[in-house]
DNA sequence: CAAATGCCTATCAAAATACTATGAAATGAA
DNA sequence: TTCATTTCATAGTATTTTGATAGGCATTTG
């Protein structure tokens, strides 16, 4: 029931080339120091993405990578899908009894309403004092 | 992203339960066969779910669990929570950077308000004809 | 050419997952 | 009382996933 590393930190890759969107392309490396994670561990999770066409790379001096298209046009579900796997909370809904695949359901369609209706320029231009309250309690 | 054999077995069990509620006990025997998963397995799973207070059991011959409480009064998030730990997509949400965050929490939400209310009493009463639709699609 | 950067492959330790194994303890029925 | 049934408890184990680390080649800019 979590979201790995690999959705987390490539969320976070996302949004800092949505926060540096139009200005030429941004280093795994610059990103890697700004969030203290490895730099070669976000190498192995930008490959999916720009394997999936949601980044565009540049090779050389000055490099990096850039989004493939307007941050208001890429959703976090298109990221975690390309990380994690199709949205759904069990393997192979269709094969469970008709009672637990409708309540996988009512979860998996929960997820994607949140998910694909966030935007890389929703998470990049967050204003923190929009905060949800009450977030601590009742897990 | 996914919710383990654990959750899904122990939802399994409390739904057989839930069927049998005021029958007296029903051994993980029964249940083991009636779904095709291994009994030790399931004892495995039945344990937190007793120490949690969520069944009781009645040892020796002829034993077996029932619910501590009536179906209607149990949800599937109280099942959930035994087995798999906090509702939650990610660990440590208060850690978070606040934009993603406040993704994070709504994607709790989301998951809670279908888990929390959703009880052994639907699971167990569900009518297929109720099925929610394009389930396949879109995901 | 040198430095910076992306690209690719391999390796690996730790944790989680999904069981399996063994046997003791309790209970009801014969 | 004896036996089958069932819960209870602990340990072991194979497989997969996670979360990296390592090394080096390819490409581009200054």
């Amino acid at each position: 029931m979590k979201i790995s590393t690999k959705g987390r930190y490539g969320l976070t890759i996302m949004i800092e080339l949505a926060k540096n969107y139009g200005e030429g392309p941004t280093s795994l490396k610059s990103i890697a120091q700004a969030n203290d994670l490895s730099e070669h561990y976000l190498e192995q999770l930008i490959a999916p993405l720009r394997n999936a066409g949601l980044v565009k790379s540049i090779r050389g001096a000055y490099g990096g990578y850039i989004l493939s298209d307007v941050p208001s046009k890429i959703t976090a579900g298109d990221v975690i899908r390309v990380l994690e796997g199709p949205i759904t909370p069990v393997e192979g809904i269709e094969d469970e009894e008709p009672a637990k695949r409708e309540l996988w359901i009512r979860i998996r369609d929960a997820i994607k309403g949140v998910l694909d209706n966030t935007t890389l320029e929703d998470l990049a231009n967050h204003r923190d004092d929009e905060e949800v309250e009450g977030y601590m309690f009742y897990i």
